[in-house]
DNA sequence: CTAAAGGTCTTTTTT
DNA sequence: AGACCTTTAG
């Protein structure tokens, strides 16, 4: 790898803090991870001691799997990679609360549905009434006022009424007394005990000697505030980032971090990367001619330095009269460029583009529908993640039906008929048969709560109905790219079955009667409107497809031919929204920088300079006439249109250009598996996708979360041991207090199960406290890269060394207790994963497997030999395994024994395909 | 030119 | 559902 001078200097700028602005396509990924590198190459640096806050899930994925690649290949085969952090501010600040605080481990986290689902239910406990909010219709502005006051600063002087810090400190108590996060507050109890918790502070700081943050125009106050906390430690801190790609400032991003960085650290190398590596000369002219009109910048060039050459052509702005002529224009030109030369890199082969080399930038989803449409006439492939028809679906009405049957809103014909509009293939006998089950269901006043189970009931119709995944194949109906229609159905079945499970999981002790409206309001009024579509949830492939997304989410992406339709003034830029807004509850003058949350025009244009950049060589910018709002032209367009390399011409020729076979851009999106999900995919590579692909979640159960809270006392034992406290008197009782979560039972199971708890857990310190200087990891995360961007990830609840007369022996102990555990057998593929996982944590081999039952009246163990021979050979499979995901090949394929045990029977009915 | 009428109205990450 | 923008009427 060629590096430039300065790519050169940040690589090895490992002694000052560095400051670096990255411009687009400077190449800012693998500067990150050759650095990286550069740091572990340090004698005293060990992986645990660094760790690289990226923005988002994915970007972690793409860094880790590239500094993985550059560590074998510089460093060779080094031991404890794993230790080295690369994720996301808060799954980083989950993991390190719950590490240190144990009584954190029993806490899950509230997305924002289920929050809305939590605030409207807990509504007179939680704030929300006493600042005179109306539940339901405000719900959505208090979790935004919370998020403000939570995550923002306060101006100077300004102290919150009193109504409002009382709402703030109730919210924050009602999630902790039902052991749920929110997002903002996994950051701030972080932040809270980094301040006030000296062995929290000492934990967690300890090791810590490298601090990288990755795109740092867009942290927040709150995270400016935790790596300030971390950097107390005296770590090196290296910040990454454009200022003017800031995008979520209304999401309390504040630029002036990364601007006035040096100021704030001392000993700042500052180290410019201005040479753009992808974009041709014409894309990188058009972009500076829209990005200098900002006056709030960093002073910065941009040259070009990559291989594309600019060809007139290229780069196309056209008006139009109507939106028809204006998308035909973009359906047109796809067509034309689709099979043209391409050349991805300075040297490499070239090939012919393909549908999915092409982005359709938008600011507003509304703009996508006429769009779609448009493509799906030239019959050219897209995919869309954005626009929401789910609710429209038949499969979901249907699903939806089944409710509304059994609250009496409408007839047994009905729901029949609403099943038969899905497929003709629906045997009529069999929905009778699923509609007679069912109606044995029926709420009344006087049920128990748990006996109503929404996603019980969901699965027993699936199951009578016999609606497997074969029933719904229709080779005259087209399903959309990449999969067939029966996959569509399944995949917002699937859907059907989450969205049960989160307003189960708020509501599933509400009384059977009200749980049944509170249900179909909640899909009328909720979830109408948030969830996807379900294909568009599959992250394990990317079809060959056009690519219509929001400029937010083509962050860091680069394609070679981009299209931003609609620019119009009132579109990009936005004009400001109307309506009801958080400030009719709140005063503007409370949050320091305020102005930064209101639509701004030089915000605007950062978004539309991060759509032009996302270009290699082609680009079509466009606009019509729309409606009312949308007539005049853009002023952006018109800054760019000062451009040479821009032209207008409505029937571009590419015709000189050479035909080459239609080629997409082979790219091997990292796979993250782990344990769990690989021994589902082992057991049958169908069950995979029922629970990893469709997304099928099983019915919620009383009892559920007795093996999580009996593992975590077990834990929290084995860890103040290690640490070197003497745990045989341990208080037991206090333990079980601390993680005994069952969140839908009664008070009676629960005292029952804490009791059980109690039982289980101080039987085990008796017959095992003498062993337990043997333990050498508790509850040990584990990492497995397998090269190609497959990574596994599991955890290992406990490793021993015992020794048997004098012969030491490894042994890796994994705890079941008999009510969770889905099924005792220990395959073979287990056994070898194990003994996998262990060899790449310490370089050694384990000995033997026991599967340790925690019984309420004894506990038993089953020991197996672990066989390390087998190790190559189950890495082998993982890639297998990992690849036939990326394909979808995921037929029903297991053993009669593996069949009639599994749970996910109810769904598959057994039924093997063709 | 002003006043009234009418049309249209975001973006999304985090386990 | 209130605010903002554009068009139209006079």
């Amino acid at each position: 790898m060629q590096y430039t001078k300065e790519q050169h200097s940040a690589i090895n700028t490992i002694k000052d803090n560095l400051q670096i602005i990255a411009c687009a396509g400077a190449g800012k990924t693998q500067v990150i991870s050759q650095r990286l590198v550069e740091v572990l190459k340090q004698k005293d640096v060990e992986p645990i001691n660094v760790i690289a806050f990226t923005y988002t899930e994915k970007a972690a994925a793409e860094l880790k799997t590239r500094v993985l690649k550059l560590c074998r290949e510089q460093l060779g085969d080094i031991k404890g990679l794993a230790d080295m952090y690369i994720g996301t501010i808060h799954s980083w600040c989950l993991q390190a609360i719950q590490d240190n605080i144990f009584k954190y481990q029993k806490y899950s986290i509230l997305d924002d549905i289920k929050q809305k689902l939590f605030v409207d239910k807990y509504y007179n406990f939680i704030g929300m009434a006493s600042v005179g909010m109306d539940r339901y219709k405000d719900t959505g502005r208090f979790l935004a006022i919370m998020a403000l006051f939570r995550e923002a600063e306060l101006n100077e002087g300004v102290k919150l009424p009193e109504e409002w810090e009382e709402a703030v400190k109730s919210y924050e108590e009602t999630l902790h007394k039902h052991s749920y996060f929110d997002f903002t507050m996994i950051m701030t109890e972080v932040i809270k005990n980094l301040k006030s918790n000296k062995d929290f502070q000492d934990n967690v700081l300890g090791n810590l000697k490298y601090l990288v943050v990755d795109e740092y125009q867009d942290v927040n106050p709150v995270q400016e505030n935790l790596i300030e906390e971390l950097s107390k430690s005296n770590c090196n801190i290296c910040v990454v980032g454009d200022d003017d790609q800031t995008l979520y400032e209304w999401r309390l991003s504040d630029v002036k971090y990364i601007q006035q960085f040096k100021e704030r650290y001392k000993d700042v190398s500052y180290i410019k990367l201005e040479d753009n590596f992808r974009s041709s000369k014409g894309i990188i002219d058009a972009a500076i001619k829209c990005i200098t009109n900002n006056t709030q910048r960093l002073p910065k060039i941009m040259n070009a330095k990559g291989h594309q050459r600019f060809r007139d052509g290229d780069i196309i702005y056209n008006q139009y009269e109507d939106v028809e002529s204006e998308n035909q224009f973009i359906a047109e030109t796809i067509q034309k460029l689709r099979g043209k030369e391409f050349q991805d890199r300075n040297g490499g082969a070239k090939r012919g583009l393909d549908y999915s080399d092409c982005a359709i930038l938008l600011r507003t989803w509304k703009k996508a529908t006429s769009i779609m449409e448009m493509l799906a006439a030239h019959n050219i492939p897209f995919v869309v993640s954005g626009v929401n028809n789910l609710f429209e679906r038949p499969e979901i009405k249907a699903s939806k039906a089944i409710y509304q049957y059994l609250n009496n809103d409408i007839e047994e014909d009905t729901l029949k008929a609403y099943w038969e509009a899905v497929s003709e293939n629906i045997k009529s006998e069999d929905i009778d048969a699923a509609i007679e089950a069912i109606s044995k269901k029926k709420p009344n006043p006087k049920m128990y709560f748990s006996t109503f189970n929404i996603q019980e009931i969901f699965w027993t119709f699936i199951e009578k109905a016999k609606l497997s995944e074969e029933v719904f194949a229709d080779k005259e109906h087209e399903g959309i790219v990449g999969n067939d229609i029966n996959e569509v159905i399944y995949y917002n079945l699937g859907m059907f079955s989450q969205i049960i499970n989160d307003y189960a999981s708020i509501h599933f002790k509400d009384k059977p009667i009200w749980k049944l409206k509170g249900f179909l309001n909640f899909l009328r009024y909720s979830a109408d409107g948030y969830y996807p579509e379900g294909w568009l949830n599959n992250s394990y492939k990317t079809p060959n497809a056009v690519q219509i997304m929001t400029v937010y989410q083509s962050k860091g992406l680069e394609f070679p031919i981009v299209f931003v339709p609609g620019l119009n003034k009132n579109y990009l830029p936005i004009k400001r929204p109307g309506g009801k807004q958080i400030w009719h509850f709140i005063e503007r003058e409370w949050i320091k920088d305020q102005h930064r949350l209101e639509v701004s025009e030089e915000a605007e244009r950062r978004l539309f300079y991060v759509a032009i950049t996302r270009s290699q060589k082609y680009l079509f910018i466009t606009r019509s006439k729309e409606n009312r709002l949308y007539q005049k032209e853009s002023p952006f367009a018109k800054e760019v249109s000062n451009s040479d390399y821009i032209i207008s011409d409505k029937n571009p020729d590419y015709s000189h250009l050479e035909n080459l076979t239609p080629t997409p851009k082979k790219e091997a999106g990292a796979i993250q598996l782990n344990f769990s999900v690989l021994k589902a995919f082992f057991d049958c590579p169908y069950r995979f996708k029922l629970i990893s692909l469709y997304g099928f979640v099983s019915p919620i159960t009383e009892r559920m979360g007795y093996g999580n809270s009996i593992h975590n006392v077990l834990m929290e034992m084995h860890r103040r041991h290690l640490n070197g406290e003497d745990v045989s008197n341990i208080n037991i009782d206090e333990l079980v207090e601390n993680h005994v979560h069952i969140p839908y039972a009664t008070n009676i199971v629960l005292d029952n199960i804490k009791q059980t708890t109690n039982n289980v857990a101080t039987a085990y310190l008796e017959e095992n406290h003498k062993e337990f200087d043997n333990i050498e990891y508790a509850e040990q995360e584990i990492q497995i890269d397998l090269g190609d961007g497959i990574m596994v990830n599991g955890r290992m609840d406990l490793i021993k060394k015992i020794d048997l007369d004098g012969n030491e022996s490894t042994t890796i102990i994994d705890f079941k207790s008999k009510k969770e555990s889905q099924d005792q057998d220990i395959t073979m593929e287990q056994l070898s994963m194990y003994a996998l996982g262990y060899k790449e944590l310490t370089g050694k081999t384990a000995d033997r497997l026991q599967i340790f039952n925690l019984d309420e009246d004894r506990n038993s163990k089953h020991t197996q030999r672990l066989d390390n021979s087998k190790i190559d050979e189950i890495k082998e499979r993982i890639i297998t395994s990992a690849n036939d995901i990326r394909d979808n090949k995921l037929q029903k394929s297991c053993p009669p024994s593996t069949c009639n045990t599994c749970w996910q029977r109810q769904l598959c009915s057994g039924v093997k395909a063709n």
